[in-house]
DNA sequence: ATAATAGTGTCTCTCAGACAGTATGTG
DNA sequence: CACATACTGTCTGAGAGACACTATTAT
């Protein structure tokens, strides 16, 4: 943040007008200070948690109690406290909605939650949606995360009784997909999750990040089925096996094998690179 | 954004706690609400104005007046005013800070700014910083935006006389990037700023937007210019050439010539594509 | 046996990287 | 002329895409 603005004498801000050519001390300055009038803005952090499910992607919802959009379904979030950090306040909700510890990724000087052997998960800054009229009664900014979870960190572990529930994400309304039909979301939370499911889309092609859907140990042919849920296609599975193994840190043998429907699989966990060069294009 | 923390009955926030039992109308429950009784944080968009300036990566920054961090360098932006979009406080910032009119692209749904033979620039949200002691004075969250222009909209477009100028990036105390001399940014602006260069160095691998970076018309050599500033490092001449002209929609030719130091160079203005399958590697 | 999934080998074609060489301007 | 930049041609090796084939379980 900054207030050139302020320096600039054009803000509204609650900030005492000492003329420039009377400079007062910080710690002064700081005393004087009221913080009252800044404009009035709520903030929220809102999560899209995507998992998969029967080789689908799907979205974890929460049905509104109270108005407005009572009734409808709406993305888990809640407003960010008084001094509490906005990633924390992502972090907690998360927790609540899910009983899932995870810590936000990407910031510079940062290192993200998932390392070598690392819990399933991850949790990033999606965008932050600031429309003035996306809630009927004030001003309120969300900022919107994005979670990448393995399949069932139900509801169940909420500890209050909001009715919470895993949608398909094709059974939605999302007119940024071109899908007209399905449930309604409240407030602008159909765009929010056309931005999430776009990003996680593009981010497999270029990150290790598929692997956060799924729990360790796990088989290729599990890893495989995240990239055709997310992507909704197929995928070539020789030639999957042959670039993810021969990407150095994406997956590591743990020399175990899995009964599948067929032939048995070899298990592998999560290794250390975060990124994929070259990319695994769609 | 949401309130199912409403819904359950365990905000602080300013809703009127009608029993679940006995429901109201939603018309009758915007009436009695009451909003002034939302954690108070203040929101700001700042905005990171990189160009490229005799082939180095520049970024816009203007001192500050006030305290805190009186006469350090920070970021232009401003607290976003009540009823704004917050997109919208980013380009009326920008705009005021460099006479540029561009807007927020990026969001599904909403086609951004440039398109075929548009203006040269390219504005979009960068991550929002909400550590609560970021600022000494009250929690205030910062939606951050990154600017690409060509060179020169410099301040002197600005109305008024704020001190802005603009600071070679590898000038700058940038830890992130191990950079430790060099002026000092005021706030977390050296972690926002190195967030922008890393996002701005990933873009140009799979997009156009390196074109947002110069004016039309432009020749190849100052493309491959800009793609060297951003990256830090030297594009092979042939191949880039190569790579640029086979991808449809990257650019395309005027028909025209300009004068160089040496054999004169064609012309070229933007085409449509935004997206560059393949990428064009580091 | 069949079905189903896991896993290997290999061919081909595209393309990035490297480099040599040509074209066309200026001093 | 030398010099600088623009532009072209071509060789090579890595790797994606496609496909055939083998391996190992269950029924």
């Amino acid at each position: 943040m900054n207030d050139t603005a302020e320096g600039r004498n054009k803000a509204s801000g609650g900030v005492p007008r000492s003329p420039r050519s009377v400079p007062v001390g910080e710690a002064e300055y700081l005393a004087a200070y009221d913080p009252s009038v800044y404009p009035p803005v709520a903030v929220t952090a809102d999560i899209v948690v995507l998992t998969v499910r029967n080789g689908r992607l799907a979205v974890l919802l929460v049905e509104r109690a109270g108005h407005p959009f009572q009734g409808c379904w709406a993305l888990p979030g809640g407003f960010v406290e008084e001094h509490e950090d906005v990633d924390a306040a992502a972090s907690r909700e998360l927790r609540e909605e899910t009983g899932l510890r995870l810590v936000v990724a990407g910031q510079a000087g940062t290192k993200g939650g998932r390392g070598h052997g690392g819990q399933a998960g991850h949790l990033e800054q999606l965008r932050t949606y600031g429309a003035p009229d996306r809630d009927p009664r004030l001003h309120v900014i969300s900022v919107a995360y994005v979670a990448m979870v393995a399949d069932v960190p139900a509801p169940a572990a909420g500890s209050d009784a909001a009715v919470a529930r895993y949608w398909l994400v094709e059974d939605l309304a999302l007119p940024a997909f071109g899908q007209r039909h399905g449930a309604a979301l409240a407030f602008d939370h159909a765009t929010i999750l056309a931005d999430a499911v776009e990003r996680v889309r593009a981010k497999l092609e270029y990150s290790t990040l598929a692997t956060a859907f799924v729990d360790e140990p796990f088989t290729l042919g599990e890893l495989r089925r995240v990239y055709e849920a997310v992507w909704g296609e197929s995928v070539h599975e020789a030639n999957f096996r042959r670039k993810v193994l021969s990407t150095s840190g994406f997956v590591e043998p743990t020399g175990s094998t899995a009964p599948t429907e067929g032939r048995p699989a070899q298990l592998y966990r999560r290794s250390d690179a975060t990124v994929l060069h070259p990319p695994l294009l769609r």
